[in-house]
DNA sequence: ATTGATGCAAACACTTTGCATCTAA
DNA sequence: TTAGATGCAAAGTGTTTGCATCAAT
Protein backbone atom coordinates (compact mmCIF):
# COMPACT_ATOMS: atom_id res chain seq x y z
CA UNK A 1 0.00 0.00 0.00
CA UNK A 2 3.32 2.28 1.02
CA UNK A 3 4.43 0.71 -2.34
CA UNK A 4 1.07 1.52 -4.51
CA UNK A 5 1.37 5.08 -3.23
CA UNK A 6 5.05 4.91 -4.18
CA UNK A 7 4.90 4.19 -7.89
CA UNK A 8 1.88 6.92 -8.43
CA UNK A 9 4.38 9.21 -7.05
CA UNK A 10 7.21 8.26 -9.39
CA UNK A 11 4.26 8.07 -11.92
CA UNK A 12 3.15 11.92 -11.12
CA UNK A 13 6.81 13.02 -11.35
CA UNK A 14 7.61 11.48 -14.22
CA UNK A 15 4.36 13.26 -15.73
CA UNK A 16 5.64 16.79 -14.18
CA UNK A 17 3.93 17.28 -11.35
CA UNK A 18 5.91 17.98 -8.08
CA UNK A 19 5.40 15.87 -5.34
CA UNK A 20 4.88 18.91 -2.53
CA UNK A 21 4.11 18.08 0.84
CA UNK A 22 1.12 19.02 0.24
CA UNK A 23 0.40 16.76 -2.42
CA UNK A 24 1.47 13.77 -0.71
CA UNK A 25 -0.31 13.91 2.02
CA UNK A 26 -3.95 14.18 -0.20
CA UNK A 27 -2.58 11.21 -2.03
CA UNK A 28 -2.21 9.74 1.61
CA UNK A 29 -5.61 10.79 2.47
CA UNK A 30 -7.24 9.53 -0.92
CA UNK A 31 -4.85 5.97 -0.35
CA UNK A 32 -7.19 5.42 2.86
CA UNK A 33 -10.56 6.84 1.48
CA UNK A 34 -13.73 4.65 1.04
CA UNK A 35 -16.26 7.44 0.47
CA UNK A 36 -16.58 10.23 -1.81
CA UNK A 37 -15.27 12.97 0.47
CA UNK A 38 -15.26 16.89 -1.35
CA UNK A 39 -12.64 19.13 -1.57
CA UNK A 40 -13.57 20.45 2.13
CA UNK A 41 -13.65 17.22 3.63
CA UNK A 42 -10.75 16.19 2.02
CA UNK A 43 -8.89 19.25 3.21
CA UNK A 44 -10.17 18.50 6.71
CA UNK A 45 -8.82 15.21 6.29
CA UNK A 46 -5.36 16.51 5.11
CA UNK A 47 -4.50 19.64 7.56
CA UNK A 48 -3.34 17.68 10.53
CA UNK A 49 -0.61 15.87 8.56
CA UNK A 50 -0.13 19.43 7.19
CA UNK A 51 -0.74 22.37 9.23
CA UNK A 52 -1.88 25.75 7.26
CA UNK A 53 -2.84 23.58 4.27
CA UNK A 54 -5.12 25.92 1.74
CA UNK A 55 -8.38 24.96 0.55
CA UNK A 56 -7.08 26.29 -2.74
CA UNK A 57 -4.13 23.85 -3.23
CA UNK A 58 -7.02 20.86 -2.41
CA UNK A 59 -9.04 22.58 -5.10
CA UNK A 60 -5.48 22.74 -7.43
CA UNK A 61 -4.20 19.46 -6.55
CA UNK A 62 -7.36 17.55 -7.08
CA UNK A 63 -7.84 18.94 -10.49
CA UNK A 64 -4.23 18.19 -11.21
CA UNK A 65 -4.84 14.54 -10.25
CA UNK A 66 -7.97 14.43 -12.12
CA UNK A 67 -5.93 15.30 -15.06
CA UNK A 68 -3.76 12.38 -15.04
CA UNK A 69 -6.50 9.92 -14.26
CA UNK A 70 -5.37 9.26 -10.75
CA UNK A 71 -9.30 10.27 -9.32
CA UNK A 72 -12.64 11.03 -10.86
CA UNK A 73 -14.52 13.93 -10.38
CA UNK A 74 -18.45 13.56 -10.05
CA UNK A 75 -20.98 15.79 -9.43
CA UNK A 76 -24.01 14.73 -7.80
CA UNK A 77 -27.36 16.42 -7.75
CA UNK A 78 -27.33 19.46 -5.19
CA UNK A 79 -24.03 18.48 -3.74
CA UNK A 80 -20.63 19.90 -4.65
CA UNK A 81 -18.12 17.79 -6.21
CA UNK A 82 -16.83 14.68 -4.68
CA UNK A 83 -13.79 12.65 -5.53
CA UNK A 84 -13.01 8.79 -5.48
CA UNK A 85 -9.29 6.97 -6.64
CA UNK A 86 -9.86 6.13 -10.13
CA UNK A 87 -8.10 2.98 -9.96
CA UNK A 88 -10.92 1.14 -9.02
CA UNK A 89 -12.68 -0.77 -11.81
CA UNK A 90 -15.34 1.29 -13.65
CA UNK A 91 -18.54 1.60 -12.24
CA UNK A 92 -21.73 3.74 -11.57
CA UNK A 93 -23.52 5.64 -8.55
CA UNK A 94 -26.69 5.16 -6.41
CA UNK A 95 -27.65 7.64 -4.21
CA UNK A 96 -29.63 7.61 -1.03
CA UNK A 97 -31.61 10.73 -1.29
CA UNK A 98 -32.86 10.37 2.55
CA UNK A 99 -28.93 9.72 3.65
CA UNK A 100 -26.57 10.85 1.06
CA UNK A 101 -25.35 7.16 0.85
CA UNK A 102 -23.28 6.29 -1.92
CA UNK A 103 -23.41 2.83 -3.16
CA UNK A 104 -21.51 1.63 -6.53
CA UNK A 105 -22.47 -0.61 -9.00
CA UNK A 106 -21.90 -1.55 -12.24
CA UNK A 107 -23.90 -3.21 -15.07
CA UNK A 108 -21.95 -4.64 -18.43
CA UNK A 109 -25.46 -4.79 -19.97
CA UNK A 110 -26.41 -1.60 -19.62
CA UNK A 111 -23.28 -0.03 -21.08
CA UNK A 112 -23.46 -2.61 -24.06
CA UNK A 113 -26.77 -0.95 -24.73
CA UNK A 114 -25.38 2.52 -23.88
CA UNK A 115 -22.46 1.89 -26.80
CA UNK A 116 -24.94 0.74 -29.08
CA UNK A 117 -27.47 3.79 -28.86
CA UNK A 118 -24.57 5.94 -29.35
CA UNK A 119 -23.07 4.20 -32.56
CA UNK A 120 -26.64 3.73 -34.01
CA UNK A 121 -26.92 7.34 -33.54
CA UNK A 122 -23.70 7.99 -34.95
CA UNK A 123 -21.53 9.47 -32.29
CA UNK A 124 -19.11 7.39 -29.89
CA UNK A 125 -19.51 7.90 -26.20
CA UNK A 126 -16.39 9.54 -24.31
CA UNK A 127 -17.97 9.37 -20.91
CA UNK A 128 -20.84 8.70 -19.26
CA UNK A 129 -22.88 9.80 -16.19
CA UNK A 130 -25.56 7.48 -14.82
CA UNK A 131 -27.05 7.99 -11.52
CA UNK A 132 -30.12 6.24 -9.87
CA UNK A 133 -31.11 8.37 -6.91
CA UNK A 134 -32.78 5.69 -4.88
CA UNK A 135 -34.41 5.58 -1.11
CA UNK A 136 -34.55 2.28 0.82
CA UNK A 137 -37.17 -0.35 -0.10
CA UNK A 138 -39.71 -0.37 2.91
CA UNK A 139 -40.49 -3.99 3.05
CA UNK B 1 -51.19 25.39 -29.38
CA UNK B 2 -52.93 28.45 -27.76
CA UNK B 3 -54.95 26.27 -26.21
CA UNK B 4 -52.68 24.22 -24.25
CA UNK B 5 -50.91 27.04 -22.81
CA UNK B 6 -54.59 28.39 -21.82
CA UNK B 7 -55.43 24.62 -19.93
CA UNK B 8 -51.85 24.84 -18.08
CA UNK B 9 -52.62 28.28 -17.27
CA UNK B 10 -55.66 27.18 -15.45
CA UNK B 11 -54.41 24.10 -14.06
CA UNK B 12 -51.27 26.85 -12.78
CA UNK B 13 -53.98 28.71 -11.31
CA UNK B 14 -55.75 25.65 -9.37
CA UNK B 15 -52.42 24.94 -8.02
CA UNK B 16 -52.30 28.66 -6.63
CA UNK B 17 -49.85 29.80 -9.23
CA UNK B 18 -50.63 33.49 -10.17
CA UNK B 19 -50.31 34.01 -14.17
CA UNK B 20 -48.47 37.33 -14.17
CA UNK B 21 -47.36 38.73 -17.23
CA UNK B 22 -44.18 37.34 -16.84
CA UNK B 23 -44.60 34.01 -16.11
CA UNK B 24 -47.30 34.08 -19.36
CA UNK B 25 -44.64 35.38 -21.21
CA UNK B 26 -41.88 32.76 -20.29
CA UNK B 27 -44.70 30.12 -20.67
CA UNK B 28 -45.62 31.15 -24.18
CA UNK B 29 -41.52 30.98 -24.58
CA UNK B 30 -41.31 27.35 -23.39
CA UNK B 31 -44.51 26.69 -25.60
CA UNK B 32 -41.99 27.28 -28.74
CA UNK B 33 -39.26 25.76 -27.30
CA UNK B 34 -37.53 22.67 -28.80
CA UNK B 35 -33.83 23.21 -27.48
CA UNK B 36 -32.70 22.56 -23.96
CA UNK B 37 -32.30 26.60 -23.02
CA UNK B 38 -30.84 27.83 -19.62
CA UNK B 39 -31.99 30.46 -17.62
CA UNK B 40 -30.22 33.60 -18.65
CA UNK B 41 -31.14 32.41 -22.78
CA UNK B 42 -34.97 32.17 -21.57
CA UNK B 43 -34.21 35.71 -19.93
CA UNK B 44 -33.04 37.27 -23.27
CA UNK B 45 -36.39 35.13 -24.91
CA UNK B 46 -38.55 36.86 -22.57
CA UNK B 47 -37.37 40.35 -22.43
CA UNK B 48 -38.73 41.27 -25.64
CA UNK B 49 -42.20 40.40 -24.70
CA UNK B 50 -41.74 42.35 -20.78
CA UNK B 51 -39.52 44.89 -20.59
CA UNK B 52 -37.98 45.09 -17.77
CA UNK B 53 -38.32 41.23 -16.67
CA UNK B 54 -35.50 40.50 -14.12
CA UNK B 55 -33.17 37.10 -13.96
CA UNK B 56 -34.35 36.38 -10.73
CA UNK B 57 -38.15 36.32 -11.84
CA UNK B 58 -36.92 34.40 -14.45
CA UNK B 59 -35.03 31.84 -11.77
CA UNK B 60 -38.08 31.87 -9.15
CA UNK B 61 -40.66 30.96 -11.90
CA UNK B 62 -38.42 28.04 -13.39
CA UNK B 63 -38.41 26.41 -9.82
CA UNK B 64 -41.90 27.60 -9.59
CA UNK B 65 -42.73 25.67 -12.79
CA UNK B 66 -40.21 22.77 -12.41
CA UNK B 67 -42.48 22.41 -8.52
CA UNK B 68 -45.57 21.70 -10.61
CA UNK B 69 -43.98 19.42 -12.94
CA UNK B 70 -44.85 21.45 -16.15
CA UNK B 71 -40.69 21.44 -16.77
CA UNK B 72 -37.87 19.38 -16.76
CA UNK B 73 -34.31 21.08 -15.06
CA UNK B 74 -30.60 19.24 -16.14
CA UNK B 75 -27.78 19.75 -15.16
CA UNK B 76 -25.09 18.86 -17.81
CA UNK B 77 -21.61 19.18 -17.05
CA UNK B 78 -19.78 22.18 -17.06
CA UNK B 79 -23.06 23.88 -17.89
CA UNK B 80 -25.44 26.30 -16.03
CA UNK B 81 -29.03 24.27 -15.60
CA UNK B 82 -30.75 24.00 -19.02
CA UNK B 83 -34.89 23.45 -18.75
CA UNK B 84 -37.90 21.58 -21.30
CA UNK B 85 -40.97 21.37 -20.98
CA UNK B 86 -42.13 18.14 -18.87
CA UNK B 87 -44.81 16.94 -21.20
CA UNK B 88 -42.94 14.87 -23.28
CA UNK B 89 -42.22 11.58 -22.76
CA UNK B 90 -39.28 10.29 -20.26
CA UNK B 91 -36.14 10.40 -21.75
CA UNK B 92 -32.08 10.64 -21.27
CA UNK B 93 -29.78 12.74 -22.83
CA UNK B 94 -26.58 12.82 -25.10
CA UNK B 95 -24.01 15.71 -25.11
CA UNK B 96 -21.59 15.93 -28.11
CA UNK B 97 -18.84 17.20 -26.01
CA UNK B 98 -17.93 19.02 -29.21
CA UNK B 99 -20.76 21.21 -29.77
CA UNK B 100 -22.91 20.85 -26.69
CA UNK B 101 -26.03 19.78 -28.76
CA UNK B 102 -28.45 17.47 -26.80
CA UNK B 103 -29.69 14.34 -28.41
CA UNK B 104 -32.45 12.86 -26.55
CA UNK B 105 -32.71 8.94 -26.60
CA UNK B 106 -35.09 6.38 -24.48
CA UNK B 107 -33.92 2.86 -23.35
CA UNK B 108 -36.80 0.83 -22.04
CA UNK B 109 -34.20 -2.07 -21.62
CA UNK B 110 -31.92 0.28 -19.88
CA UNK B 111 -34.64 1.84 -17.52
CA UNK B 112 -35.75 -1.77 -16.69
CA UNK B 113 -32.47 -2.88 -15.76
CA UNK B 114 -31.58 0.20 -13.87
CA UNK B 115 -34.99 -0.78 -11.82
CA UNK B 116 -33.61 -4.10 -11.28
CA UNK B 117 -30.04 -3.44 -9.75
CA UNK B 118 -32.01 -1.07 -7.68
CA UNK B 119 -34.33 -3.97 -6.55
CA UNK B 120 -31.88 -6.19 -5.91
CA UNK B 121 -29.87 -3.95 -3.75
CA UNK B 122 -32.74 -3.32 -1.51
CA UNK B 123 -33.62 0.11 -2.90
CA UNK B 124 -36.14 1.77 -5.15
CA UNK B 125 -35.60 4.47 -7.56
CA UNK B 126 -37.15 8.54 -6.88
CA UNK B 127 -35.30 9.38 -10.21
CA UNK B 128 -32.63 8.90 -12.29
CA UNK B 129 -29.49 10.43 -14.64
CA UNK B 130 -27.97 8.82 -17.38
CA UNK B 131 -26.03 11.01 -19.81
CA UNK B 132 -23.72 9.62 -22.50
CA UNK B 133 -21.01 12.51 -23.53
CA UNK B 134 -20.37 11.77 -27.26
CA UNK B 135 -18.92 12.95 -30.18
CA UNK B 136 -19.79 12.58 -33.66
CA UNK B 137 -17.90 9.54 -35.44
CA UNK B 138 -15.61 10.09 -38.25
CA UNK B 139 -16.49 7.98 -40.47
C1' DA C 1 -58.19 43.96 -0.12
C1' DT C 2 -54.98 40.43 0.28
C1' DT C 3 -51.39 37.74 -0.69
C1' DG C 4 -48.26 36.38 -3.63
C1' DA C 5 -44.96 38.14 -7.42
C1' DT C 6 -41.63 41.51 -8.97
C1' DG C 7 -37.12 44.11 -9.51
C1' DC C 8 -33.20 45.35 -7.46
C1' DA C 9 -29.16 44.56 -5.05
C1' DA C 10 -26.95 41.96 -1.96
C1' DA C 11 -25.84 37.35 -0.33
C1' DC C 12 -24.87 32.60 -1.42
C1' DA C 13 -22.06 28.23 -2.16
C1' DC C 14 -18.59 26.37 -4.56
C1' DT C 15 -14.62 27.00 -7.18
C1' DT C 16 -10.93 29.48 -9.57
C1' DT C 17 -7.30 32.91 -9.90
C1' DG C 18 -3.63 36.86 -9.30
C1' DC C 19 0.22 37.61 -6.94
C1' DA C 20 4.17 37.58 -3.99
C1' DT C 21 6.66 34.02 -1.76
C1' DC C 22 8.43 29.53 -1.24
C1' DT C 23 10.31 24.89 -2.49
C1' DA C 24 10.96 20.48 -5.12
C1' DA C 25 13.78 19.10 -8.55
C1' DT D 1 18.50 27.61 -10.05
C1' DT D 2 14.25 27.95 -11.67
C1' DA D 3 9.86 26.61 -12.91
C1' DG D 4 6.16 25.18 -10.69
C1' DA D 5 3.43 25.07 -6.10
C1' DT D 6 1.67 27.51 -2.11
C1' DG D 7 -1.32 30.64 0.91
C1' DC D 8 -4.00 34.39 1.03
C1' DA D 9 -7.47 37.26 -0.46
C1' DA D 10 -10.11 38.61 -4.05
C1' DA D 11 -12.84 37.50 -8.04
C1' DG D 12 -15.97 34.45 -10.65
C1' DT D 13 -20.19 31.84 -11.82
C1' DG D 14 -24.67 30.41 -11.34
C1' DT D 15 -28.33 30.84 -8.29
C1' DT D 16 -31.06 32.39 -4.27
C1' DT D 17 -32.98 35.80 -1.14
C1' DG D 18 -34.47 40.15 1.72
C1' DC D 19 -37.14 43.85 1.07
C1' DA D 20 -40.07 47.50 -0.44
C1' DT D 21 -43.34 47.89 -4.04
C1' DC D 22 -46.65 46.15 -7.23
C1' DA D 23 -50.39 43.54 -9.31
C1' DA D 24 -53.34 39.12 -9.86
C1' DT D 25 -57.07 37.27 -7.76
Amino acid sequence: MQDRTDRLTRALRAAGVRITRQRAALLDVLAETEDHPDAVELHRRAVPRVPGLSLSTVYRTLSALEEQGVIQRHQFEGAPACFERAETAHHDHMIDVETGEVVEFRSDRIEELQARIATELGYEIVHHRMELYVRKRRG
